[in-house]
DNA sequence: TTGTAGGCGTTATCAT
DNA sequence: ATGATAACGCCTACAA
């Protein structure tokens, strides 16, 4: 049996020893390799190998006065949010987006029923070099918490307290709304209802306005809004709703897919066909819309390219490359399916 | 103007000082208190609450040789996987397990096409305490990687390689692909087919496994099976497949509700009715089993649970109270809707 | 180009 | 119960 000496990760100190320099050009060899001659790199470089050395990130924190790492929060009120692809495809783009880097991905989920505070008080521990604040709610008090604390941070989706250092990217809601809804009327729909996302969001409160734009450019009766929640249960209530207080509605905007298949299956039920009685139209195109019988037609949610921007305008204010100030906003296209 | 003193965080020794104790006694008082007087705990306490002190994580992970945090695991091999619900429970799981601890859940997300190589890396570099994989391949070094680095870790979903070192949580798949097929025949089926998994996640063999089994128990043919990929699309062509060759076929297990739905689509374009003409039997009722039409019967797949316990185990072995070593398993349970 | 000498903020050891 | 003091592993002037 012999002695269990890897127990210890390597040190710099053994690098250098192993490769005969000192701890400081080893260390320089290692980052970056300023300032050291070849032949003190190449044995640097050797001995790293030889050893499986890797810099301890606490130590180095320690007086880089930098944490190598980044944290995306997901303030979570509704278990349901998290069920959504929405997540998924956010995580995937931020998580790209940083494999470029050695920057390590932190977490944040929020706990239900507390508020956020928690994770404002970790945000201004100075535990993170900076922070993707991905749907969040109104009265999250993050806004607050990273304005107080400096903290270099990019928000997905407008945040519902505006500052103008508060920098975000979101997808232009409104356009896209009131894009979708003039598809409709296009389609010589003249009775077009709407299932709204939650107000106290502005992905919710947005589309909605979209909606209502484009109908009273039509001239057409912006009465027959419902409000919804973004789950296919609340989308199916709304649509029941809907069909109660306007049964002679001839279309449906849904601010969400997940809406929009509950409105589908309540619609059928209701001896409605789709699209021949009523047209439907719904928002995100993240895999359910493609689904759905009949497919949807639905406004694509650029997720993943939002995280990703999202990502790479944080990194860029991390290395001092300046700092955007403007709203990153994209458009979100139209999809046709076959339920217009 | 005033200077702006707060840009620094407060340090240990500032707290001592503004409580009157030595940086030694503000230590103590500051991590669980003990051999502190009342007086002193007070005033620290109190110097605490007013400067806003947090500790510098970095500075202590140097000598506490802890990092304070844990890892969360997705070799994503492919990008679907991430879009999976699976991936939300565990997210949640995961994270509200940490929640009772101060704990931070670093995500570590597996590049495409690169082979788990700097993930495998990044654990032996000793930057978390323990990780939690989840959903991993086969070939994919994990688990090499781990046992060489002696890191505490859970595997969620059985791993490929199998040693007893392995500690996992797991659904029996076997059990409950067996549990369903049995539901098919007592329904009276007698030409049960079979839409598989991956067969190189333990999960699609397993699954696999528990079909055959109720079938040759009940002494049925057990040829009609076909492979998916766990996504709707690929459940599709496995249905053609299986109605190419099986014209007769009256009742489908599919390893997944995605694949399910998949299924179903083809077998009512090509006008067999469910559940009149085949009965249709998912896996994972994680959000899409209850939305298709007819919604969907399927097995319970507690991914929640699942995560929320491997996090649990894996936090008993970090504070030593001992080791986890049989794998945990648990029931799925059947989740009776409109398709058998 | 290289090495020497602190110091980053904490915890742990050991007297007191 | 308390307080010096020595690490922890790394980076970075500064001097050579």
């Amino acid at each position: 049996m012999s002695i269990d000496r890897q127990s210890t990760a390597p040190t710099l100190d053994e690098v250098a020893q192993a490769a005969g320099v000192s701890r400081s050009t080893a260390s320089r060899a290692i980052n970056g390799g300023d300032r050291v001659s070849p032949e003190a790199q190449a044995a640097v470089d050797a001995a790293v190998a030889r050893l499986g050395y890797t810099p301890n990130r606490a130590a180095r924190s320690l007086v880089t006065r930098r944490t190598g790492s980044v944290a995306l929060v997901i303030p979570e009120p509704d278990g349901r949010v998290l069920a959504d692809p929405f997540l998924a495809g956010t995580l995937r783009g931020v998580g790209h987006a940083l494999d470029a880097t050695d920057l390590q991905l932190v977490l944040l989920i929020a706990r239900p029923g507390e508020h956020a505070g928690r994770i404002a008080r970790y945000l201004k521990g100075g535990h993170v070099d900076g922070a993707i604040i991905a749907s969040h709610h109104q009265g999250d008090e993050l806004e607050n918490a990273i304005l107080a604390a400096h903290l270099p941070a990019v928000f997905i989706g407008r945040p519902a307290v505006e500052a103008e250092s508060l920098v975000y990217v979101d997808v232009d809601n409104v356009a896209a709304a009131r894009r979708a809804t003039q598809r409709l009327v296009d389609a010589g729909r003249t009775r077009i209802a709407t299932i709204a996302g939650p107000l106290d969001m502005s992905v919710g409160h947005d589309r909605l306005e979209g909606w209502r734009a484009a109908l009273v450019h039509a001239g057409l009766d912006v009465k027959a809004s419902a409000d919804g929640d973004f789950t296919l249960t609340g989308g199916a209530i709304a649509m029941q709703r809907l069909l109660d207080d306007h049964p002679d509605l001839d279309a449906v905007f849904a601010a969400s897919d997940l809406m929009a298949q509950g409105a589908l299956r309540v619609l059928q039920s209701a001896g409605r066909t789709v699209p021949g009685d009523v047209s439907v139209i719904g928002f995100d195109d993240l895999g359910v819309a493609a689904a759905t019988t009949p497919p949807l037609t639905t406004l694509r949610n650029p997720v993943e390219q939002m995280a990703r921007t999202a990502t790479n305008v944080l990194l860029d204010e991390l290395e001092g490359r300046g700092r955007a100030t403007r709203p990153i906003l994209y458009p979100a296209e139209l999809v046709e399916r076959a339920s217009v």
